[in-house]
DNA sequence: TTGTCGCGTGACAACGGTGTCAGGCTTCAT
DNA sequence: ATGAAGCCTGACACCGTTGTCACGCGACAA
């Protein structure tokens, strides 16, 4: 036992300064702290009660440096907005799941700004994360083949990568927006608008593709298509021109909730809410309690969450299997806004 | 310059495969990575291109171990649960600022467990993050005395801390919740119920506090008091056996958003949205699209999160001025559902 | 008795970086 | 010519932990 080391005042314990107070030497205290076998009961309480003592919490990076397998028990979140109810949705059960496994999440925004999106996937790698979960807005996904040569699994949510072969857990977007556009098909509807936000967004296009093929489905001409809606008030405005022209459709498919939000404000403030039918991409808060209540294909973020962490765990457990897209579905909720008929 | 070293075929770049490749040593490599003067143009050309070369992205955590101010550029931010709205805003103002002085923020939501919150907070402590922004449900924050001690920050918000002294970000609850029942009153209503969730939760008690007082300066006795509903649900069913009798108040004062939701639902549900005030804490989205709309007290989680990311920073750069509470105000906003006049 | 084995333990190197320091080289004033 | 000062550079220790290995000891079989 050594008898140089004198614990300083100031600064956290290290396990040096356990071993010390405890009369033991450092790899035993690491032995008790990390549940190791073959430490004597005696040994194992006299460390025990030094930890408690110096109030000693070890250095999990410090440890990551040195283990093996070098883990940090970290996993990286890229998304939208945290304060989107969507990606937020995702973020908890994302966060759920790493909970049960020790591990904590980074959670980060990147807005609109694919540049973000690169310097916030570095930020994670210099912070040595054990894998990544992304909603992602860049359209080449190929600067992640690094991270993944690295061993760091990827996993895409809600938007697929691009030029990368990797998990993958997607609403089937396309399919859902048929049934949307399908749904108002079957109340009469003939002129129907499609409304979304910026259709670089792989969702958006796939949405817009759903509408155009329900409606070449049913023989029926497209309607107006307004895009690049990338905020409500910029919904609200689109709507606003759109239904108070001589011509207004007769029906709304606003394709993602912040568009739908603002679809909403606009008709009731022009008190079209009754007159024009709607149906929404993603359900939002208090849908259910508007008049008429907003009907919409509702996709499950916390399915989506659920099942992204699962990939990430399944590939740091060793899977290595070809990757895999998992699908999960959208239903639609019927509560008055898509049923409204056509009044032209 | 040391021939003996040999780049690993597997595994990530370090430092040392940078020097090999460049020729030089690794301080040097180091001095570049950081930008530190004194490196001539010459050595610093090399370097960049063995950084780019071999993909290099440095260890973060590694250099936090060495160096002086042993920095984790991390901050850990509990919440109630990240997919609250009123959470998820200030984890986006917390997780902006931070962005701006190259700081990850780990997000994580402790449920209503005040065990969950003293385990995170150990989570967020054994990766070294060096500030901690929290929103608490424990009733003793004694054991954060510990991480004050080692110097790191740590600020409250929405609920102040019991036994330690801190900095804190509060909205007054009490005098937002005396301006809402007061606008009730100024509309005639003398009996007026309160609902909150658990009483427990400081919050509560303040919103209750003023509610109170609002009735009492006012020379009004007070109405039913229900408290304990953690959720829709439960708000719902209090809500409408409250309304259901023969005396029912004239109006509500639902003093949390879920709270009002439920409330919100009881009333369309028995049809009497139009002759129940009602006047809800926080705001709610989609509010202003209900009929009639629902007038709040608004708080600005937003603002809350940024002054919460301020306190924290400024105590990083070395202020230590006593700990300071910040209140940030809250707003009336009045939609309708609080301008119903009594019917009885 | 002797050898083998397993248990409990600690010395030491190593993880990937940064701080310290000293040495070589210029530049420039004395 | 001599010295002082400043620039550029790399050797080396160190941050706090874990992996490796070797050692002492008691139990037990031969």
């Amino acid at each position: 036992m050594s008898e140089t080391h004198t614990r300083p005042v100031r600064g956290r314990a290290t396990i040096r300064d356990v071993a010390a107070l405890a009369g033991v030497g450092i790899k035993t205290v690491s032995r008790v702290i990390n549940h190791e076998a073959n430490v004597s009961v005696a040994t194992r309480e006299k460390v025990e009660q030094a930890v408690v003592a110096l109030n000693f919490t070890p250095n999990q990076g410090a440890g990551a440096l040195r283990r093996g397998d070098r883990k940090t028990l970290t996993l990286g979140l890229l998304l939208d907005a945290v304060d989107n109810p969507f990606s937020a949705a995702i973020h908890r059960a994302v966060e759920g799941a790493a909970w049960e496994r020790q591990t904590a999440v980074f959670g980060a925004s990147f807005g609109d700004d694919p540049l973000r999106e690169r310097a916030l996937v570095e930020a994670f790698t210099r912070r040595r994360v054990d894998g990544l979960v992304l909603t992602t807005i860049s359209d080449d996904h190929t600067y992640l083949q690094t991270e993944r040569d690295q061993g760091v699994p990827v996993v895409f949510v809600d938007r697929p990568p691009r030029g990368l072969d990797a998990d993958t857990v997607l609403t089937d977007n396309r399919e859902a927006s048929i049934t949307a556009v399908a749904h108002l098909l079957a109340h009469g509807h003939r002129d129907i608008a499609f409304l979304s936000d910026d259709l670089e967004v792989s969702t958006a296009r796939q949405r817009h593709e759903g509408y155009r093929t329900a409606l070449a489905d049913a023989g029926v001409v497209p309607g107006p298509v307004l895009t690049g809606l990338t905020s409500v008030e910029a919904a609200y405005e689109a709507v606003r021109g759109l239904v108070s022209g001589p011509d207004r459709p007769t029906a709304l498919f606003t394709s993602q909730n912040l568009v739908s939000i603002g679809g909403i404000r606009a008709l009731h403030d022009l008190g079209l809410q009754n007159e024009v039918a709607m149906v929404g991409f993603d359900d939002v808060f208090l849908a259910d309690m508007l008049e008429p209540a907003l009907t919409v294909v509702a996709q499950d973020p916390a399915e989506m969450g659920r099942t992204a962490a699962a990939r990430v765990f399944a590939r740091l457990d060793g899977d290595d299997s070809p990757a895999v897209t998992s699908v999960v579905p959208a239903r639609l909720v019927v509560r008055g806004s898509g049923e409204i008929p056509p009044t032209r």
